[in-house]
DNA sequence: TGACTTCTTCATGAAGAAATCATATATTGC
DNA sequence: GCAATATATGATTTCTTCATGAAGAAGTCA
């Protein structure tokens, strides 16, 4: 449902929101903690500076630090910079316009209804 | 959630279910009817021919027919053939093991389990 | 200033999924 | 037997995602 990639970015952003340390977060550090390559983390993280999520500091001390406060940023922001979300409109067989016809129109709504409003109502605090 | 391989799967087989024409359906024709890809979906056919589902009759008057009814054949068995379906069994953010100690657990395990459920039990008649 | 730390960025590579091309093989109807 | 019809299958290409390596730019601290 997820890409890898914006795995690699929710679990990165999700652990500066814990605040564990109180301090900026290590790239090397997170790449450690959570298990994702360190130069494709780099690169992730950029991007997450870029869109306005986060702050980068260099130098000694330095790290990333949120942006924003943790419970304003939702995971579908995320995810959005990561992935092209409309993809969750597809019906069952991948129909992007789907009127109701396909057999399983009724089950498969629910479901990735559920999912949208998850990832929708869902801030990073939630994450771990 | 499910591979464009699995879909072009779902789909050929799904339209043979309807039985619409009454008699072997073709290649070509599924791959017109279904906006597949002829030569990408020969291998697919093939696949199914290999693994049970389908029966091949060469030359004229040739195509594919179901081996078994399909009320005795679920999507789940569909979608096996052409996707790891043990990657379903991952919570949110891609941890094989999750104890329930991430933060969306309790969220995502009714969503994800409605899914399996849902592939589990309709069978390739309920498609179309 | 100078050593050190850390992020920034470009260039490249590997793997898998999806798609295409070309040809071989089998069956039917005449 | 022959031509037409269909599937079978290997080789190859393209595209996307994931990942690596390394050099360069920028900030910190003593």
């Amino acid at each position: 449902m997820l890409s890898q990639t914006a795995i690699y970015a929710l679990r990165a952003v999700g652990y500066i929101a814990t605040g564990e340390t109180g301090r900026p977060v290590l790239s090397a550090y997170l790449s450690e903690q959570l298990h994702i390559p360190q130069n494709y983390l780099s690169k992730i993280m950029y991007r997450l500076v870029q869109a306005g999520y986060l702050i980068s500091k260099r130098g000694t001390n330095g790290g990333f630090i949120l942006a924003k406060k943790a419970n304003h940023i939702t995971i579908k922001e995320i995810v959005s910079l990561f992935m092209n979300i409309e993809q969750f409109d597809k019906c069952f067989l991948g129909e992007v316009k789907c009127d109701g016809s396909c057999g399983l129109h009724n089950e498969w709504q629910p479901i990735i209804g559920e999912f949208k409003k998850l990832i929708n109502k869902n801030t990073i605090d939630k994450l771990f």
